[in-house]
DNA sequence: CGAAAGTGATTGCACGCGCAACTATAACAC
DNA sequence: GTGTTATAGTTGCGCGTGCAATCACTTTCG
């Protein structure tokens, strides 16, 4: 779980063309390819989902990953500071977050017992089967757009490869206090 | 350059594991780890991307695509929407930048001859110098962050799988009109 | 030619975000 | 126990963004 494989040794292989000196971008093409790809198909794949879930369930993708994280949890419930950890978003930025999704009735605050400080956010049962609806949605734009995209094998490639840029992130481990 | 290569017949090779079913989320671990992974590494890389370019040279990694978008055009210059369709960023948003780096001396306006509608932003002497500046930075954060983690072979995969899932967006023929 | 439709770019507006400051509570030191 | 430091969460503020409306100009059609 600890061992991101081998990594990689620059230069490994021959390259198949010609070799190509720096370009006007200082990235040679398949550089250039490899970081721009990543950074465009990130853009389309969310902003297409973003819509996708907006349009059809009122929830927008950064809602529905609380949401999902929430739902994962032990008890449907977290601490704030761990749900902001899990999900790609500030501490105020979630306070700000959970206040919609509470107003919406997704999900209530509940205070901590051992911790007067702390918040939980918890899941409510409209808020479970309002995002049952929306995962399918959401399931089926990923597949669609992107999963659908690579063999079983290339998906193992890929997380292995994440693994490499930002070793330690594949363990979502969400420690929810038992309350 | 328009072959996509082998479009993945899905479950191609026998998966390594045992065939793992649906798990909570909906997706099985290596599809989570995949998917997870591509929004992780983005908005880290991102995120310390911007803040490096920012601090050392007080130009946001948006702001740089730009520039760097317009170097590489013929003339250091292009059409407001050209530029707006090669930066991933919407045509009032792309207005706003412009009026930033306007204000900042790293490029200018300049009315086009044949369709008084429209407008070039054309780089300046100054920002063709923050940009070499700035591109030293960039590029050995991108390196060091991302392509380093690859062989070129990988490089080249990458790009590949990119282009599968955004059929067509590696071309980024800036037309600039030669007014 | 003159009206209508189309296109390039900008602006009004509201919203979501992060940073930094703040409140409240907890943990620790002496 | 009291003072100090650390931590959890929220709020004030400014900024960057997209959408929709708008302006200016061009193209098309009667």
């Amino acid at each position: 779980m600890a061992t991101p494989t081998t990594p990689p040794t620059n230069e490994g292989a021959g390259p198949p063309g010609p070799a190509v000196t720096d370009h006007g971008a200082g990235l040679n093409p398949r550089e250039l390819a490899a970081w721009r790809g990543l950074l465009r198909v990130h853009a389309a794949l969310t902003k297409a989902l973003d819509a996708e879930l907006d349009d059809e369930h009122g929830i927008p993708l950064i809602s529905y990953e609380v949401l999902m994280v929430l739902h994962d949890a032990p008890g449907r419930r977290m601490r704030m500071s761990d749900l902001a950890d899990s999900v790609i978003l500030s501490r105020s930025g979630l306070t700000r977050l959970v206040d919609r999704l509470e107003r919406d009735g997704l999900l209530v605050r509940a205070a901590c017992c051992d911790d007067a400080r702390g918040s939980f956010a918890v899941l409510t049962e409209e808020g479970v089967a309002r995002l049952a609806a929306a995962r399918r949605t959401h399931l089926a734009g990923v597949r669609e757009r992107f999963l659908s995209r690579f063999t079983p094998d290339e998906l193992d490639v890929l997380a292995l490869w994440w693994e490499r840029v930002l070793p330690g992130a594949g363990d979502a481990t969400a420690h929810a206090g038992e309350c």
